[in-house]
DNA sequence: TCAATGACCTGCC
DNA sequence: GGGCAGGCCATTG
């Protein structure tokens, strides 16, 4: 369970921790951050395991700002309520105005003048 | 070691 | 423009 010092998993924590407050962002833009969005499923794994991890799984979505990860936290609505504790409008698991919560890394991280 | 699964995305019909 | 199927990489049984 060690491929690598500093993995998959680990960039894609760093990404996540860096999602502002109020913020969502994507698999698939996470993936294409660490160069690999063909490899969007593996950045849903980390998220399962980062179950223990100090990781705000709950601010990353999937394409369509649905919640699909809804499912795997402890309550059914948990995820949801802890996006409208930051002010993210989510309906029936769909974040309303995903465009302007979603926070793309690469391009955050590339200007950090927002 | 092999095979199947998975919080997805992209492309094609 | 919408729906369906395949593929990608890594982890677990």
């Amino acid at each position: 369970m060690k491929p690598e010092p500093l993995g998959f998993f680990e960039k894609v924590y760093e990404v996540a921790r860096l999602v502002p407050y109020g913020r969502v962002t994507s698999y698939g833009a996470i993936a294409k951050y660490l160069g690999a969005s063909r490899s969007a499923r593996i950045v849903g794994y980390a998220m399962n395991s980062s179950h223990n991890k100090d990781v705000p799984a709950h601010r990353v979505v999937n394409r369509n700002g649905l919640l699909t990860g809804k499912h795997h936290f402890e309550g059914t609505n948990l995820m949801q309520q802890l996006l409208e504790n930051e002010g993210v409008k989510v309906i029936d698991n769909q974040i309303q105005n995903f465009k302007e919560v979603f926070w793309d890394p690469s391009k955050a991280l590339l200007d950090e003048t927002s």
